[in-house]
This record gives structure tokens, C-alpha cells and sequence, in this order.
DNA sequence: AAACTACATTATAATAATTCTAAACTATTG
DNA sequence: CAATAGTTTAGAATTATTATAATGTAGTTT
């Protein structure tokens, strides 16, 4: 149970209650290795098939976009029917398989650190992020 | 009407008939000095509201679709709510100003050539877009 | 230029993704 | 252990997108 204890660690420090949902949350979002790239349905379909637990969407997309606002989860948009939140929050790049529909991080040995040589008048850069689709040499994707 | 003829011309090139709401869409799209990046409903608005002309939400999705499709417009998605498509084809990059909700085209000189030390065995790259998010110094955004 | 055919447009229905609502429930506080 | 503030839930509402099928139109044939 020490397990679940840093969950509801986890959750009080993002000012969330620990509820049995939420926690089963954490369980499939941050009891991993590695992190971890889902979508809204992923994240359903392994809390409701896998750990056969109940839990309501409207749960899920609420406690998904708190964790976001809080900073533990990332979006990531494919295109306008695929987006992706990440459970690693650096700033970090991504390689999408338009093959598998899956989600890759770049580690910064894979691509030189971006320069930016433009300034936007009164603006400052909140986020900068490469996103490489790759897809099988021996197919044309679209 | 010489311009008209530009927009048959291009419509035909992508295997389209040019029929007025096409043409309409043309003119809205491409008849302009710089590049041009909207929404579904920015376009649908131009039409209707400035343009006065009828279209139905089913023909612009159908028609800028195809563009895409043929490579005349490029998808551009900044998170799941917000998706924009760019008249400008070419492999380019892209600042967001989270304040205005603008896309703002980078030059190639605005950001060095980004150079990816990676592969991914038995693919390869399809494209390779950076978006820059921006906002303004002295409110904190999102 | 009438008639034919294949493609387009449209209003509307269907689907999908997300957000809202309000009632029932539960973790925390006193 | 009662009060309360926050949470979950089913289902309704909203929004974005796609499908459908009837009507319309461009391009071709005669």
C-alpha cells in the first residue's frame, strides 16, 4: 500500500481528493516505467477492461484536464481527430507512427536543441515543440 | 475575370469541377497576397458574411478536404479544439499567439534547420513541424 | 442546344467527442 | 459523527464532423 499512499500524496499536492477513481487513475497513469502516451478512450478501456473498475467519462475527462492544468499530464495534437496526453511533462519532442496510430518520445540526443532566431514584439515563447511523423518505407501514406 | 479563370484552372489541376461554391472558396482562399490560415467556420463566415454567398457546412468540409488531400491547404493542429488549415504548402514551421488565437508562418531564417540524429528502423520521415506557442510577457497564460 | 451522365450541393440525419447538470455520494473538518 | 465542501455519475446538451439521399449543375454527346 506504499504505492498508493504517494498517489494520494500525489493527488493532495495538486489540491485533488483522493477518490477510489482518481486513484485508479493513478494506477494506470503513473505506475509505470516508462511514461506513458494515451487518449481519453485508452485510459477508459484500461481502467474499465483491465482493472475491471468503474468509472464514469465525464471522471475521467475531469480529473485528465486537472492533472493537465497542474502540470502531471501534457496534450499532445496529432491532427484534428488524435490527441494524445503524455504523462511526461519535460519538454521533450515526438516521433508519431501514422502506421500504429502510436506516440514516441525523442530523447535530446535525437535532435539538435531548436533555435530560434525570431522574436514575436512582446510575446514570450511558452512552449516549443517538433512533432516527426514517420510511417513504413514500402507504403504511401497519405 | 481573368482571376476566375486562375481558380478553374486550379480546380480542374486537382480533378475538381469548378462550380460557384468552389469558386467562391477560391477567392477567399487563394486570392491573396500572403498565406492564409483559418478555421472551418472562419472560412464558412468569409462566405457567407462578407461575401454574401450561400454554401453549406457539408461543401466547405468536402471542398477543403480535397485541397488537402491534393496538397493545396495543410492541416495545421494546435490542440484538440483548435485546428487550422494553411494555404502555405510548403515544409514550414509555425508560431501560435495563445493571446489572438493567431498562426503566424515562421520563415526559414526565423529557426535553424532542424536536424533529427534518429531513425526509426523501417520508416521514414513524413514531415517534420515545429509550433512555437507565444503570449504576452505580462499575463500568465495556461 | 437538347439530352445525358457523372459529379456536386444541400438540408437534414447520424455519429462522435466533449461539456454540462443536478442529484446522489464521500472525504475531510470541527 | 454531523456538517460541508468537493466528487461521481447518468444522462442531457453542445459542438464538430461525416453520411445520406434528393435535387441541381457542369461537361459531353448528339
Amino acid at each position: 500500500m506504499t504505492k498508493n499512499c504517494n498517489f494520494i500524496e500525489k493527488l493532495r499536492e495538486v489540491g485533488l481528493r483522493p477518490t477510489k477513481q482518481r486513484l485508479n487513475m493513478c494506477e494506470v497513469l503513473f505506475n509505470r516505467e516508462k511514461t506513458f502516451h494515451f487518449t481519453i478512450r485508452d485510459l477508459v478501456k484500461l481502467i474499465s477492461e483491465k482493472m475491471n473498475q468503474k468509472i464514469s467519462l465525464a471522471t475521467v475527462y475531469n480529473t485528465v484536464h486537472a492533472f493537465e492544468k497542474k502540470g502531471y499530464l501534457k496534450e499532445i495534437s496529432i491532427d484534428s481527430h488524435k490527441s494524445y496526453f503524455d504523462t511526461n511533462t519535460s519538454a521533450h519532442h515526438h516521433f508519431f507512427d501514422e502506421d500504429t496510430n502510436e506516440l514516441i518520445d525523442c530523447d535530446d540526443s535525437d535532435i539538435d536543441k531548436i533555435n530560434i532566431r525570431k522574436n514575436i514584439t512582446g510575446k514570450k515563447i511558452n512552449s516549443v515543440e517538433v512533432l516527426i511523423k514517420v510511417a513504413s518505407d514500402n507504403q504511401n501514406q497519405k
